[in-house]
RNA sequence: GGGGAUGUAGCUCAGUUGGGAGAGCACCUCCUUUGCAAGGAGGGGGUCAGGAGUUCGAGUCUCCUCAUCUCCA
């Protein structure tokens, strides 16, 4: 049976219980900073189980992409992976354990061709004050497994679930094993958690029925409190479904992976099954492969924090093995188009997203690639000192420095240095990964939570109708203290029942203002909503006070808010006219929407050309004149994305969203503040166009009396460089270009004249020239422009003076005195330095010198005793000369 | 969020206790030569990422900022 026909067996099963097929979330958690990736099918319905929203049915099920990084170092081996999918019927206050039980015992042996006699259930067997789950065994035996076959497992570990990250729902499960051998060599087999390898998990039915204020590593009796909506939450790995109905001993031979297992053995020139090295590297290959396709597909491109490091890991882990495996260019990407193949009908936005998907993967191959042609000379000139030190092992502090800065993997620099007989101190390469993983820890700043009760919850948000609304004050805070009052001056956090201030998101700003009651005024700095349901006020007081349950006046300040209307309605203008004009792929990776400005940043893999910008700007202001109304929709999700309307941040399937209209130019999901026709934004100007990083640009824009203010500078800035060029606008560029050209000419000219001038010293100072010891000696000021001349005279002169001769010069440059000294080659083998004589000469000025044996230079700070140091320096010069031979 | 590395001509990079800012490729001119990276001569091109400091003097030493690469969280 093939995995698209499990989905969809397993899908139409629940439909026809009664449940909503819904589409499975993005992986990247949306609304839910706490996670970095979607990790559990139930993920997307957490708020459900909390009771914070409504489930758009209360029976749901589906096919839920996820990634785990937890286990990324046990890939390779035959059933661990990264990116999984998990089939799941979920409840949200409706069914409950025997229905659960029912429904996955009937679509496991009625629907699916699993026999009854393999299957086995365990349950919770308690733990601390909990009881067994003996609900969930009496379910089992109703439906007619046998005793024999149902086990208790006590503890938080085998049947216990959640929650994920620090708090959240949780509850008892109960597990479906299949046991897929008899036990044949008669080992005292644990039953289903044994890891004898007879049985396979294939369903995990969770009761979600409490909910956790700790960790799962710190969970006990007393951390739990029930939930109001006690549920059902099951998952069922589809890969192990795979393996089961397709009768094959591994992952890696389901449909799933094969064409993709098949394609990286011929690429790298070997069979698979071979030999067992080969192997865990091809399956690293392939899943890593399979991991990054999804998570570039879902918007996250590779980068160097958070989860798009995680891409980067997943990559550059598959290209290392392959590198291991003797593949020295890109093959990473010509497997990703496989993966799509294999699963584009099941996940058709890979299959419109698969060029830019393979681009990008293609862009990281190379990257490594690069790192490792860079890192390869820096370790061969570590290995070369070592063999040159007679060691036998290269410092872990080197093939540390390789990883940790080069990003050169250890693997290869064990391998390379493997090659020429040298080994690796691991021991100390562990201990320093170790000592900054500790440094890492430890400065990891935990974000500070603003401890504000939930009952704050369920705050109306007037702000779409009009900026000023009358409301009640019911919390404030200050500092993490819950405070029912501030004074005048004091800074606070103010909760109202309703308000009109926008709260931060979708990458516009805050709200400021100002909340007025009888008592006071409260100037509102900035507004965000922590969850939803729940905007906070942050500012101070500025005049009486603010306290709680009593009446006020909140008023936005209009303008601010209008001039970010503005930049909004523009940046979706602008979103539409780059997709228009560049093409699908232009994907929003996010935006800052503020008064004076909007930023937006977007997938592209090259600069835009000067004429590119141009057109964008020309389109979005194009738009602006024709005065497009604008138009705000409440549909349900599924109505917005038939209707075409860009889904760009993977809302919630069955919520009501908002969706803004701009004519038949944009539509998009969209909470945020608008203008109601276009023509109100006035005038758009792009002010940059940059890289942010690889395949990822960003414009920064400015509209209305801002983008007015813009072009005016520009235009003062214009008319001032005109005047100050003594030339009309338009011949600027030629009037700059000759201007330059002269200036050269000038400085060539001048060049001309300095050493025209320069040798007319030289004459007179060879005149001069005093012959001590054999050697002709030549002492003189001079008069120079700066020091390059001043050493080029010194240069002639000394051409000047023969084999043997010697010089010392002083001139004053920018008011202090400069010397020089200068030796034939001759005189510097006899003992004659040029840089400890000069630097004699300077200490009689206040300052120093220093340089070579034969040529050196020295500074001084008065310029006044320019004349004294030549003296004294003439002395030294001579009685050294006198003394040398 | 923390650590490491890098930043010098259009490109790739050198620059050794602080003392003339360089090479190769590319570009321009001329010469030679009809042929695949041709040769020769000459030339243009650099706020040494930016800022502050130490020093007579900083590409070089110290501090700060920015950008890129990289590892860890």
């Amino acid at each position: 049976m093939r995995t698209d026909e499990i989905r969809q067996r397993f899908l139409d099963y629940f439909a026809e219980k009664n449940h909503l097929v819904m589409p499975g979330s993005s992986l990247i958690p949306q609304g839910d900073p706490s996670v970095l990736l979607t990790s559990a099918g139930m993920q997307q319905f957490k708020d459900y189980y909390l009771g914070l929203a409504d489930p758009p049915r209360p029976r749901i099920a589906t096919v839920q992409k996820c990634l785990r990084t937890d286990d990324i170092d046990e890939v390779g081996d035959q059933s661990h992976l990264t990116f999984f999918e998990m089939l799941g019927n979920f409840a949200f206050g409706d069914y409950f354990k025997e229905d659960a039980i029912a429904f996955a015992w009937e679509l496991v042996t009625e629907r699916f061709p699993f026999a009854k006699e393999q299957v086995w259930a365990t349950v919770f067997g308690g733990q601390d004050d909990l009881a067994p789950d003996e609900d969930a065994e009496r379910a089992w035996l109703a439906v007619g497994v046998p005793p024999e076959r149902i086990v208790r497992y006590p503890g938080w570990i085998e049947n216990w679930w959640g929650p994920t990250g620090d708090s959240g729902p949780c509850g008892p499960c109960s597990e479906i094993h299949l046991e897929l051998a008899p036990n044949t060599d008669g080992h005292d087999c644990l039953g289903p958690a044994c890891p004898c390898g007879r049985f396979l998990e294939i369903w995990n039915l969770v009761f979600n029925q409490y909910y956790s204020s700790v960790s799962l590593s710190r969970i006990d009796a007393d951390a739990l409190t029930p939930l109001d909506r006690a549920g059902v939450d099951t998952g069922a790995g589809l890969e192990r479904w795979a393996v089961a109905l397709q009768g094959v001993a591994t992952i890696f031979e389901t449909d799933l992976f094969q064409p993709v297992v098949q394609q990286a053995a011929e690429l790298l020139g070997c069979t698979y099954g071979e030999s067992n090295e080969q192997d865990i590297g091809i399956r690293i290959i392939c899943e890593h492969t399979r991991s990054a396709v999804f998570l570039i597909g879902d918007g996250v491109l590779p980068g160097n924090a958070e989860r798009s490091y995680v891409v980067r890991r997943l990559i550059r882990r598959a290209m290392r093995h392959a590198y291991l495996l003797g593949r020295r260019e890109p093959l990473l990407a010509g497997l990703g188009e496989t993966v799509i193949a294999c699963m584009g009908a099941a996940y058709p936005d890979l299959r419109s997203r698969e060029d830019f998907i393979l681009r990008t993967i293609t862009q990281e191959e190379e990257g490594f690639l690069r790192n490792i042609s860079q890192g390869l000379p820096i370790l061969n000139t570590m290995l070369e000192n070592v063999a040159h030190t007679g060691s036998a092992a290269l410092a872990g502090a080197d093939a540390f420095l390789l990883h940790d800065s080069y990003g050169f993997p250890i693997e290869l620099t064990r391998e390379v240095a493997g090659n020429r007989g040298i080994t690796v101190d691991e021991e100390e390469y562990q201990a320093a990964l170790r000592e900054q993983q500790e440094r890492s820890r430890q400065s990891a700043q935990f974000e500070i939570v603003q401890n504000l009760p939930v009952d704050f919850a369920g705050v109306a948000f007037t702000g779409y109708e009009s900026t000023s609304d009358f409301g009640t004050v019911v919390g404030i805070q200050q500092g993490d203290e819950r405070t029912g009052r501030l004074e005048a001056g004091e800074e606070g956090l103010v909760v109202l029942d309703r308000t009109p201030f926008y709260a931060e998101g979708g990458g516009q700003v805050g709200d400021t203002g100002r909340i007025e009651s009888a008592d006071g005024v409260f100037q509102v700095e900035n507004t965000y909503s922590p969850q939803p349901g729940l905007v906070i006020h942050q500012g101070k007081v500025v005049t009486g006070a603010l306290v709680t349950d009593t009446s006020v006046t909140a008023t936005v300040d209009a303008e601010r808010r209008a001039n970010t209307a503005r930049n909004h309605t523009a940046t979706h203008l602008l979103h539409a006219a780059l997709r228009g004009l560049l093409g699908e792929h232009v994907q929003q990776s996010g935006s800052l929407v503020a008064p004076d400005h909007l930023r937006f940043d977007f997938a592209h893999p090259e600069a835009l050309t000067r004429a590119e910008v141009d057109k964008v700007e020309q389109s979005v202001n194009a738009h602006i004149q024709a005065n497009v109304p604008t138009e705000v929709d409440h549909l349900e999700t599924s109505e917005a994305v038939a209707a075409g309307a860009l889904a760009l941040f993977g809302e919630k399937y069955g919520e009501t969203v908002r969706v803004l209209s701009i004519g038949d130019v944009s539509k998009e999901l969209c909470g945020g503040t608008h203008v109601s026709a276009t023509g109100t934004i006035g005038l758009f100007v792009i002010r940059s166009e940059s890289s942010i990083g690889a395949g990822l640009r960003r414009i920064e824009a400015l509209t209305g009396p801002t983008a007015i203010r813009h072009m005016q500078q520009q235009n003062a800035l214009l008319l001032d460089l005109s005047n100050a060029l003594e030339t009309p606008p338009q011949e600027l560029v030629h009037r700059t270009a000759a201007l330059r050209e002269e200036i050269a000419q000038q400085r060539r000219q001048i060049t001309r004249l300095e050493r025209g001038q320069a040798g007319q010293q030289v004459e007179k100072l060879i005149g001069t020239a005093e012959e001590v010891n054999d050697v002709r000696l030549v002492v003189g000021s001079v008069d120079v422009p700066n020091v390059e001349t001043f050493r080029e005279l010194g240069d002639r002169i000394k051409d000047r003076l023969g084999d043997s001769g010697a010089l010392l010069l002083g001139t004053i440059l920018n008011d202090r005195p400069q010397f020089l000294i200068m030796t034939t080659k001759g005189l510097s083998k006899q003992g004659v330095h040029a840089g400890n004589l000069v630097r004699e000469v300077g200490k009689v000025a206040g300052g120093g010198g220093g340089g070579s044996p034969e040529t050196a230079q020295a500074g001084g700070r008065d310029a006044a005793k320019l004349q004294e140091a030549l003296d004294s320096g003439a002395e030294l010069l001579k009685s050294t000369l006198a003394s040398a031979d």
